[in-house]
RNA sequence: GCGGGCGUAGCUCAGUUGGUAGAGCACCAGAUUGUGGCUCUGGUGGUCGCCGGUUCAAGCCCGGUCGCUCGCCCCA
């Protein structure tokens, strides 16, 4: 039996319509806040990824579907959207108007991890960028319409953390710091956090290791290291969130593992999930653009993994409901039967309702077993009388009811749910 | 990339010390010949993930492999 590629998966029908759930409200909200769909294609030129996310994280090392064409060229499966998005911005020259460019994006995406719950090789993210200021305001409002989505699909009960890395001059002494001290422990520390220190030693501080969480303890906190810039910017943030009801809670160690990011960083975490408990999170990145050779354009923006939505949404219930197969059934049973039955059948879709057929050409007993599973409200009715009178037989499936009118009248029906 | 658990009908699972498979649900058909949902009766359906090994004999033991799953890592 050929099989699906490892950590995919098919949206079957039974599901499709929570996808559709999730869709609609990415849009809707989207809409609301004046963000447009920009839609980037599914691979580009590795140095998109390469150069945009950073070499030295895990993603670009040994996460990314990397492949020369035929021409020789190399490209990868895009592992996130937010490369892709800024070089399609510069390509497109959207962002040069000198206001804020808003848009979103929805999709699947690709990276060759251990699949897991929540973790697939192929999955999809929603995501919103707010492009060309550098306003902390900006911030705000990519928080405000992440948390709204979240709201609007259902979800109350879940965390956003957050931090300030600070600017670039900031964190780059910081860095210094935290790297002198951990050289100083670097005995103590696990194996992977020692060879995270040279590469991106910020990564030690959300380390899981027990033993790098009591050296973290004591470990030199950013925020004393921010100038007025960054100090200023984290704080409009924070209290633009606290005078408009925000919920958040600040998080020292929350660093995010692109190197894109600066300033304002933030997470959504879900106790619905398992260990993958983060559904999303974004943050600011100034230099993006310049890594990409465009000119300088500052960003903040987020993503939500959708799969990691659909498995909170799941969790707690609040899936929609499943939709029936048909509003109505037609049940034809007899001889030369079929060309009325599809005929009215036709007649109902044109007008908008639901229609379905039996098509195993079976007993009338059979057929409405079929209609009951159906979850149809009404089934018509046609037998041999039917046909040689002209006629039809509706059925209300709720009270069991039933009437019998001329063929012409139905198209004047007024079906009545009892 | 590393570690743990699992893989038997469409679904959820049982299968006792190894002797070539069962249940419930679902599906199909009947229970007065044109009518559903309840009940009853019967039936269809499985190369026991795949390959190899041990054995007279393997769903049960061993090895490999693929996949799923949970955790590490990483991230959404």
């Amino acid at each position: 039996m050929i099989q699906a590629i490892r950590g995919t998966k098919d949206i079957l029908p039974s599901e499709i319509e929570n996808w559709y759930f999730l869709e609609n409200i990415f849009r809707s909200v989207s809409d609301t806040f004046g963000y447009k769909e920009l839609k980037t294609p599914i691979f580009e030129k590795t140095e998109v990824f390469s150069r945009g996310i950073g070499d030295g994280t895990d993603i670009v090392n040994k996460e990314m579907y990397t492949f020369d064409d035929r021409g020789g060229e190399s490209l990868t499966l895009r592992p996130e959207a937010t490369a892709a998005l800024v070089r399609s911005v510069i390509q497109n020259k959207l962002a040069n108007a000198g206001t804020a460019q808003k848009f979103w994006y929805f999709g699947p995406f690709f990276r060759y991890e251990r699949p897991q719950k929540g973790r697939l090789r192929q999955f999809h993210q929603y995501g919103a960028e707010c492009l060309a200021t550098d306003k902390p305001e900006s911030d705000v409002e990519v928080i405000l319409l992440a948390n709204s989505i979240i709201k609007k699909a259902g979800i109350s009960d879940y965390k956003l953390l957050l931090n300030s890395l600070g600017n670039d001059s900031s964190r780059a002494e910081y860095r210094e710091a935290l790297i002198k001290y951990l050289e100083s422990k670097k005995d103590l520390l696990s194996e992977d956090s020692q060879s995270r220190l040279q590469i991106n030693p910020l990564r030690v501080l959300d380390s899981k290791d027990k033993r790098d969480i009591e050296i973290v303890v004591d470990a030199p906190i950013l925020a004393n290291y921010f100038d007025e810039e960054s100090k200023n910017h984290f704080d409009i943030v924070t209290s633009m969130l606290d005078s408009l009801g925000v919920q958040y809670e600040i998080s020292p160690k929350l660093v995010r593992g692109l190197d894109y990011y600066s300033h304002t960083v933030f997470e959504f975490q879900s106790s619905a999930l398992g260990a993958q408990d983060s559904f999303g999170g974004g943050g600011r990145y100034n230099k993006l653009f310049s890594e990409l050779g465009g000119k300088d354009t500052p960003a903040v923006g987020f993503a939500f993994g959708v799969e990691r939505l659909l498995l909170i949404l799941e969790e707690l219930n609040l899936l929609p409901e499943v939709k029936t197969d048909c509003d109505i059934f037609i049940v034809a049973a007899g001889e030369g039967i079929q060309n009325y039955s599809f005929k009215i059948a036709q007649e109902l879709r044109d007008s908008g309702f639901r229609v379905a057929v039996d098509l195993n050409d079976r007993s009338m007993k059979a057929q409405m077993r079929a209609s009951n599973k159906s979850g149809a409200i009404f089934t018509i009715l046609i037998g041999e009388d039917e046909l040689n009178n002209n006629t039809v037989t509706i059925k209300n499936m709720g009270d069991s009811t039933q009437v019998n009118i001329p063929h012409k009248e139905l198209s004047n029906y007024t079906f009545k749910i009892a």
